[in-house]
DNA sequence: ACCTGAACACCGTTCAAGT
DNA sequence: ACCTGAACACCGTTCAAGT
C-alpha cells in the first residue's frame, strides 16, 4: 500500500503480440491485422504496440519468423560416419516439413516470400540447407541454386492452392473459350488431394532431376 | 453553341485505368496503389473509378490478367502431324515465357498467385497447358498435376528474388549463428544471375524428372 | 518503462448532386 | 452515363501527457 506503485507488470510483451498477431492472421488473413484491431485483441490501445515494435511490418516479420522456426532441420545435422550422405532423402524430408509449416499458416506466406532478410529462423534455414548440400559434395554455386529452386517450389506450392484458384461454378468455363476446362469446377472440391499430389509429383521430379545432375557434376569429379 | 453539351467524351475507360494502375504498380509497388492516388494520376477524382470497376481489387485483378495475357502459348498449338509431339520442349519454352512475363511486373505477382479465378487470360493459360499435356498422352490427373507444379515453380521463382532476399550487409551473418553464410552478403550484388541460374537448373531437373515419369506411366501403356 | 488519448495524414467506398 | 464533393468508418504512426 505504499504510494510508489512502480513495478506494475507490463501488459504487453513481444511474444504476446506475436502470438496474437499469428492467431489473427491465421483466422482472418493479413488484411485483418491492423494495429488498432490487434491492440484491441490484446486489451490495450493501438499506440501501445509501438513500445515493443517499431512498425506494424516488424510485427508481421516476427510472425513470419515464428513460422520459419517450425520447419524441421534435423535431417541436415549428424555428419554421417563415412557412409554415403543421403542428401536426396534429407532434401525430400526438409521440403515436406517446410511446406507443412507454411500450409499451417498460409496467410503469412506473402511476408515469408520476401526472403530471410534479417529474420534469424529464416537465416538458420538457409544456412542449414546450403551447408548440407556443400557437405554432400555439391559445388557452392550449385548448392546456392538448390536452396533457391527448392524455395521457389515450396513457396509457390504454399502461396495459394492451385485447385482453390479455380472458381466452383461450371458457368465460368465456357467450352468455346476453354475447351479443356470442362472439369475445372470440380477442382475446388478436392483442393487438398490435388495440391498434395502435385507437390509430391513435382518434388519427386525435382529430386530425380537433381540426382542425374549430381552424377554428372559431382560423382564424375571424384 | 447549342445548350445540350451531352456526348462529352468520357474521361476514363477500363483500359486507361488498367494501364495507369499497371504503371503505378510497376514503378512503386502494390502499396502505392490507392484509389485516390490512381485517380489523381488519371486527372480525375477518387470515386470516378467506381463508374468503371466495382472495387479496387477488381482493378488489380484486371492488371494481373493483362500480365497473364503476355505469356506466350503458341508452343502448345499445332496438333503435330503424326510425329512425336515434344511436350518437354513446349513445357520448357512456356515456363520461360511465363516467368519472363511475371518478372517484368513482379509487384503484381501476389495478386496473380491467388489463381485464375474468373480472369480470362489466366484461364486461357491453364486451358492451354492442360490440353497440351493431355494431347501428349498424360492421363488427365497427371496433366492437372503438371499444370499445378509448374505453376508452383514459376510463381515461386517470380514472387521475389532469392538472392535479393538476403541483406547486403556482412554483419547480418554472424559465423557463430550461420556457419555457412559467410558469402551470403554477396548474393544481393548478383541477383539476376543467381536467380536465372537457379530457375534454369530447377526447370531442367523438373523436366528431366517428368520425362522419367512419362516413360513409366505413359509410354508403358502404349 | 510502459500505456493512454488526441491528432495528422491518409485509406476504400457510398451517395446525393450535378451535367 | 459519367464525374464531383462531402461524408463515413476506417488506417499507421507520432507525440505530449500520465503513472
Amino acid at each position: 500500500m505504499c504510494a510508489m506503485a512502480r513495478p506494475r507488470k507490463p501488459l504487453l510483451s513481444r511474444d504476446r503480440i506475436v502470438d496474437a498477431a499469428r492467431t489473427l492472421v491465421d483466422a482472418e488473413g493479413l488484411a485483418a491485422v491492423s494495429t488498432r484491431r490487434l491492440a484491441a485483441e490484446l486489451g490495450v490501445s493501438g499506440p501501445s504496440l509501438y513500445n515493443h515494435f517499431r512498425t506494424k511490418d516488424q510485427i508481421l516479420e516476427a510472425v513470419a519468423d515464428s513460422v520459419s522456426a517450425q520447419v524441421d532441420l534435423s535431417m541436415f545435422d549428424a555428419p554421417q560416419d563415412g557412409a554415403e550422405w543421403d542428401w536426396r532423402a534429407a532434401l525430400h524430408d526438409w521440403a515436406v516439413s517446410y511446406r507443412a509449416a507454411l500450409r499451417e499458416h498460409p496467410n503469412i506466406v506473402p511476408v515469408l516470400a520476401r526472403g530471410p532478410g534479417r529474420r534469424p529462423a529464416g537465416l538458420r534455414l538457409a544456412d542449414a540447407v546450403f551447408g548440407a548440400m556443400v557437405d554432400a559434395g555439391w559445388p557452392p554455386a550449385q548448392a546456392t541454386s538448390i536452396g533457391a529452386l527448392m524455395r521457389y517450389f515450396v513457396m509457390g506450392s504454399a502461396l495459394g492452392s492451385f485447385a482453390g484458384g479455380f472458381v466452383d461454378d461450371q458457368d465460368a468455363y465456357d467450352p468455346a473459350d476453354y475447351p479443356h476446362l470442362g472439369q475445372a469446377h470440380l477442382l475446388a472440391d478436392r483442393q487438398e488431394l490435388i495440391d498434395d499430389r502435385a507437390f509430391e509429383t513435382g518434388l519427386t521430379a525435382l529430386l530425380d532431376g537433381l540426382s542425374t545432375q549430381y552424377e554428372h557434376v559431382v560423382a564424375a569429379t571424384r
